[in-house]
RNA sequence: GCCCCCGUAGCUCAGCUGGAUAGAGCACCGGACUUCUAAUCCGACGGUCGCAGGUUCGAAUCCUGCCGGGGGUGCCA
């Protein structure tokens, strides 16, 4: 057992070291306690007047050791060597039930400063990464993004990014809808469409999108009216009317299923068609993804057309092991504490999204090698996945190379609600355009600059307004709890006050800013890289607390895949850093010393917030 | 019917896996600008953590039961 000492390896995370040392004072305390099973219990302090940090360590002990948790408080205080990490510690340490305080010297934190103050910002990466497969984004053919699309990639590929910086192996995965019914019924159309004069290389995503919602209306055949007309006695001619109508659905129906036959037994003209769908649409939708600075483009797409000749065989594999039964004429899977089945094939021989999920998983888990299996996909199927890691789990899709088995996790998010608290719709009642919504972020943003900053004109203007509506759009909907349905208002998001995304960037911009007058005032600030940290006012030993957590915070949001908290710890930072810059001067300071420390401060904030905003998709901006 | 999720200040939301007097932002009120960018900072106001039990030194957090809202419930995705 070795224990690092601060002065030979230097301190990077201050909580690891009082870990160690708690754990050999209650070694000492308890010696029957095997070390392995010690918790030391050690958090940041919430309140400054509660030190730095404290250990809750003795509420637990004593009362596995029948003793009186401030007597052992006092007993771990009398024993504990905090030598070169806090200052040293008595009876008035010991707070209410037996909370001991912790301050740390001074020279620990500008210790621990100096060994986060590296390229790494105090992140390693594990020494075998784990491979992480992130479901995200998931547009489908024919489809423009709308807002049901917005969680998903802002969300997933927050996820990806975070595993990212923890330095693991990441596949991202868009599961495209690009198969299936509702594909052949555009197919179809698109070829009607065709036949009569429609020129294939004009066509765009938006007519693609009229033409998906006609097709699936003509192939809506009313039967329920029917027999409600039937049961009630409808009017003759309304009856004919409908059964007419009936007719023509059932024959577009007839249409649009031989074209699916054709489309999955190759046709050429049918694939030719699907490709054009397909190309129209990932253009767009990708084109979409990269101005929300998601990191999504064509190698991610995974599309449910990949799994079409990898089904049959699942399938197959299924019946051949018994894990998939007949029932009522379908193919299930029945797993233990889940009620309903999961149909893997239906009584007409078709296969569902459950027979594409498993192919999905037997292929991320076997062929991908994740150890790891994210699903950034709406909470209202929660109940699918639920059911899929089952029958999955059931059939050691989910067993990795090494034996283990993956861990499936359907990260699943909330609804964006409107004002009304009901699903966000347009006017008329659709699904709102991604894209039409980010244009309106874009020039709300781009009014309110030209109002705050009128000195910033014409095409950087309209970039900075672009990255600003960006980071708002992205910041609310990252900040918000997973699971939580939120209200979209672009007047909250884009008020640039308080915990908004805009906030974020201006305390980065103003960080920016003190670097550019320094340089015009000639401050070498190369010489600043190794300057002393000197942190005498309050303030300024709160902003190095905060940094000090930053490893821990991207840590522990990837692991729990909740982006929030790595928002919530921005937005920290950036409020810390406002304190700071309000109370101490930085080059308003005659101390050349103090002035070097200062600076450096800013200058690492800075690049802890560039850093955490990166990690989050968030672009910055210079100035605004 | 059954299953899942949510319920915290007037509004929008946090609460680090059970810790101290439950925190921010907005709104409202009072302060700080010949600015290191006031898109900021400081202060005041504001809560029976849906309700009722239980677990224990200690519960917004864990368990049970209600109430309210949303979603899902074998052959759509």
């Amino acid at each position: 057992m070795t224990t690092q000492t601060p002065e030979s390896a230097g301190i990077v995370d201050p909580s690891a070291v009082l870990d160690e040392r708690f754990k050999d004072a209650i070694s000492s305390v308890l010696p029957d306690l095997p070390r392995e099973q010690i918790q030391t219990h050690i958090t940041p302090s919430r309140q400054p007047k509660f030190g730095d940090f404290q250990s809750n360590c003795a509420m637990p002990l004593a009362k596995r050791f029948g003793m009186q948790p401030r007597e052992l408080a006092a007993k771990v205080i009398e024993a504990i060597d905090v030598t070169g990490i806090a200052e040293p510690m008595n009876e008035s340490s010991i707070a209410g039930p037996g909370f001991i305080n912790i301050t740390l010297l001074p020279s620990a934190i500008s210790d621990a400063l100096g060994s986060l103050d590296t390229p790494q910002l105090g992140i390693t990466p594990p020494d075998s990464p784990p491979t992480v497969v992130v479901d995200l984004c998931g547009v489908n053919l024919a489809k423009q993004m709308h807002v049901g699309h917005l969680r998903s990639t802002v969300i997933g590929d927050a996820i990806a990014r975070l595993y990212e910086r923890m330095g693991y192996k990441v596949i991202r995965q868009s599961h495209v809808g690009d198969w299936g019914l509702p594909i052949a019924m555009v197919v179809q159309k698109l070829i009607e469409r065709e036949d009569a004069g429609l020129d294939l290389q004009t066509v765009t995503l938006a007519q693609l999108n009229t033409m998906y919602k006609q097709a699936q209306s003509e192939c809506k055949a009313e039967t329920k009216a029917v027999q409600l007309l039937e049961k009630v006695g409808g009017h003759p001619k309304a009856m004919a009317e409908l059964e007419l109508r009936i007719e023509n659905a059932n024959e577009h129906m007839e249409r649009a299923k031989s074209r699916l036959v054709a489309l999955q037994s190759g046709d050429s003209e049918s694939v030719r068609v699907w490709q054009r769908i397909y190309d129209i649409t990932m253009s767009a939708c990708l084109h979409t993804c990269a101005r929300l600075h998601a990191n999504v483009t064509d190698e991610h797409s995974a599309g449910e057309s990949t799994y079409r000749d990898e089904l049959g065989s699942v399938v197959q594999d299924l019946i051949d092991r018994k894990i998939a039964e007949e029932d009522d004429g379908a193919l299930v899977v029945k797993c233990d504490g889940i009620k309903e089945p999961t149909i893997i094939r239906k009584r007409d021989g078709g296969y569902l999204y459950a027979t594409t999920d498993m192919a999905a998983i037997k292929r991320r888990v076997g062929t991908l090698g994740g150890d790891i299996v994210v699903y950034c996909v709406d909470s209202r199927q929660s109940l699918h996945f639920k059911q899929v890691f089952a029958a999955a789990h059931k059939a050691g899709y989910d067993k990795a190379s090494d034996g283990h088995d993956a861990s499936l996790v359907h990260a699943m998010f909330g609804t964006i609600l409107g004002e009304d608290g009901k699903p966000l719709k347009s006017r008329s009642g659709e699904n709102l355009n991604l894209s039409d919504l980010l244009d309106e972020a874009v020039s709300r943003a781009e009014a309110t600059l030209s109002e705050r900053s009128p000195d910033i004109t014409g095409d950087e203007r309209h970039q900075i307004a672009e990255a600003v509506a960006m980071a708002a759009v992205k910041y609310t909907d990252l900040a918000i709890e997973r699971v939580k349905d939120y209200i979209f208002s672009f007047d909250r998001m884009l008020a640039f006050e308080g915990d908004t995304g805009p906030y974020l960037l201006y305390a980065l911009v103003r960080i920016r800013s003190i670097f550019r007058k320094a340089q015009e005032a000639g401050i070498d600030t190369g010489a600043i890289e190794s300057a002393p940290f000197d942190l005498r006012e309050p303030s300024e030993k709160a902003l190095a607390l905060k940094l000090l957590r930053y490893p821990s915070v991207v840590e522990g949001a990837s692991l729990n895949h909740e982006p929030n908290r790595m928002c919530a710890y921005a937005y920290e930072l950036a409020s810390g850093f406002s304190s700071f810059f309000d109370q101490c001067p930085v080059l308003k300071n005659d101390d050349d010393s103090l002035r070097a420390s200062r600076l450096r401060l800013c200058a690492l904030t800075g690049r802890v917030l560039e850093d955490a905003l990166q990690t989050l998709g968030i672009p910055t901006v210079d100035r605004m």
